[in-house]
DNA sequence: TCAGGCGCATTTAACTGTGACATATCACCA
DNA sequence: TGGTGATATGTCACAGTTAAATGCGCCTGA
């Protein structure tokens, strides 16, 4: 049982993420196999390898991208503290996409083999599985309207408001900051825009007040406006799981 | 018990589908609730409301679409034979998109509220309701990087041969054809291209013998020479649950 | 039986948002 | 001190958009 016991994870302190009673606690400790501490740049997960494991992100951020045969890289998504990661290669056999730390990272790791026990012995985290899914594939759906339907102030702007809602919702940050450490490549191949187009953008949103993102650090003052501008509500914090 | 009993389904036949045992068979059929027959047009989930009910297509086809402020559309996905859909309305609540018959359908509708029973009690059928979620969730990361990453004719090469297999898959058409009644404009907003580019490309797939998409009627003959356009790898068809 | 209308595919022409390329600046580090 | 990675900015070309018009098949109603 290396690392954190699951009953003192300080992330599951945050009222973000669902209560779990001692003996829910007590399984997923048992279900846990140890702790990954990685470097900024180590790949976690590899596209078309097979990993025994799957993730929590306890600590740092980190991207899911896709690399395509020209080289492209398309980042499907970013990883902050509470996400989970790896259920697809864990019920589908093999990885999609790949997994890469940005930031120093400290992952809970569980065994895929025994997932199945999960289904057969805990339901409700079972279901708290496929409710994450399911969150996941709304993003992903509205992830999709903004490559397909945004122009990129619009693109920008979604991504940025709902970035700052996940990182907000996780505990991080002050006041109207909140800490982004990717780089402008990072987000530029996260929409689909390029590196110059994506920079010249966040000149325009940063002259407009609206949001300014510099020394990893992003702020949105007027978070309402930015939002307008994407063409989207904001979401209310809402709590979930944390395996 | 109206409609087909879920051990008579003409889908299960199909050896696309696991096979499962008649106990199974008849516990998936206590929790169908009913047949839904929808003429073309019919919107059968709508954004922002709150379904009853989840869904397996038993025949026809349909899209899957959001509908931004600026009223354009974004189609999410194409809904086939064999397809699940609702589980997001049905796990998180409110649908986040909506959903329309193209052709004349049958559902095979089943009870929202009878999905924990579900977890609880077949805990097999919960492991298959998440691989779908897996593998959808999968397929929408492609769908990303396609939008984010690939060019126009790219773009479309990847749609046809996804949505060719897809079909054969499902056992539909012969020889090299597939039977496809969706409009140049709904490819053109699962893709965020304009019509007229669409329209363009695929006189282009046509005149180079790559693609021929006529009167709902798509025929690939060179269907690797595509794949190789469009920068992906063909998928091996896997075999799959059918709730 | 024919006229009118509607949905969809097609085509042409003009415009534009974004990409590609080039170059500069700054911070950091070996 | 030079090298490397990131942000920043200007210029120009083009892939793809927008607008507008035509044609064709099919339905409906007189």
């Amino acid at each position: 049982m290396p690392g954190t016991a699951c009953k003192n994870c300080p992330l599951r302190k945050r009222n973000l993420f669902t209560p779990f009673t001692d003996e829910e606690l007590a399984f997923m400790h048992s279900f846990k196999t140890g702790e990954l501490n990685v470097d900024p740049g180590t790949t976690i997960l590899m596209e078309g390898s097979n990993s025994p494991q799957l993730y929590t992100v306890l600590e740092g951020m980190g991207t899911r991208y896709k690399t395509l045969e020209n080289g492209k890289r398309q980042v499907i998504n970013f990883l902050f503290p509470g996400d989970f990661t790896g259920l697809q290669a864990g019920i589908m056999g093999e990885m999609q996409h790949s997994v890469e730390a940005t930031t120093p990272m400290t992952l809970c790791a569980f065994r895929r083999n025994d997932l199945w026990q999960l289904f057969r012995q805990h339901p409700e985290r079972a279901y708290d599985l496929t409710w994450i899914a399911a969150v996941e594939e709304h993003f992903l759906g509205e992830t999709i309207a903004s490559l397909g339907q945004r122009d990129a102030t619009q693109r920008i702007a979604w991504a940025l408001v709902r970035i700052y809602e996940r990182l907000k919702a996780a505990g991080l940050g002050k006041d109207g900051d909140v800490p982004l450490p990717f780089r402008q490549q990072d987000l530029a191949d996260a929409l689909g825009l390029s590196l110059v187009h994506t920079n010249k953008t966040l000149k325009a949103l940063r002259s407009m007040g609206l949001a300014h993102w510099n020394d990893g650090s992003l702020q949105l003052k007027k978070i309402k406006s930015l939002a307008d501008l994407a063409m989207i509500d904001l979401e209310r914090p809402q709590q979930r799981p944390l395996m």
